[in-house]
DNA sequence: TGGTAGATTGGC
DNA sequence: CCAATCTACCAG
């Protein structure tokens, strides 16, 4: 399937697999590395994620405790989590971890695949390869909002998925701490939880002091 | 019941 | 550097 600007889909396309998000949120961020995103028609590759554990991670959603908001980061591992941040953007999660723990792997960045050429896109100033750089960009490139929380992204019928086609994780990943926590975080703020394609273009630059930039 | 900070972004 | 604008959480 050709892109609007060169980049391919290589080979077929197959929903991802539910056991690959089933165990802890860092394994499962690096998986999902170079796995696709579909949402009204639009298509993009996964190049830049963030953990987040439930209980355990000070940075997490889920660190005290169930609310309205965060009620999907309990589901089953492959639905989609969707929060509004700043009250403007909608950031998007894949759900992961064992049955019974929130947990959650942050999209924070992707690449065009199919899809993105139409006007409603908001390509404006913003270059094909910075649509859906960032988590907010990343969902209004692909029309993602909060009425998306909660659906599984392996239901076949499901508006929003997730798929994996033969381009597999990097075997090695760049991997730093994350960003955009607050200082309250502590100890949290230098996990080395932010993983990202090497040499993939737009994502979010490393957070001065937190920033390993070594592949693991 | 009001104040504030936040897994962000774009504009001045 | 700051505003936009909604939610969760905490102080009083």
């Amino acid at each position: 399937m050709p892109g609007t600007d060169g980049r391919v889909v290589v080979g077929p396309l197959r929903p991802f697999c539910r056991r690959e998000l089933q165990r802890d949120p860092v394994s499962a961020a690096r998986a999902l590395l170079n796995a696709l995103l579909s949402c009204s028609g639009r298509l993009v590759r996964i190049v830049e994620v963030e953990a987040y554990e439930g209980s355990k991670d000070p940075a997490s959603h889920a660190f005290g405790g169930r609310t309205p908001r965060n009620a999907t980061m309990f589901a089953e591992a492959g639905h989609l989590y969707v929060y509004l941040s700043y009250g403007i953007h909608h950031c998007a999660n894949v759900v992961c971890g064992p049955a019974g723990e929130a947990g959650a792997v942050l999209l924070r960045a992707a690449t065009p695949v199919a899809g993105l050429e139409g006007a409603d896109v908001a390509a404006g100033r913003l270059g094909a390869d910075r649509l859906a750089s960032g988590p907010g960009r990343l969902c209004r490139a692909l029309g993602i909002t909060r009425a998306h929380d909660g659906i599984d992204l392996l239901d076949p019928g499901a508006a929003v998925r997730l798929w994996r086609d033969d381009l597999v994780p990097p075997r090695r990943a760049l991997c730093d701490g994350r960003v955009g926590l607050s200082e309250r975080c502590g100890d949290a703020l230098y996990w080395p939880w932010r993983f990202v394609v090497p040499g993939a273009a737009a994502v979010s630059r490393p957070v001065p002091g937190r920033r390993a930039r070594r592949p693991v």
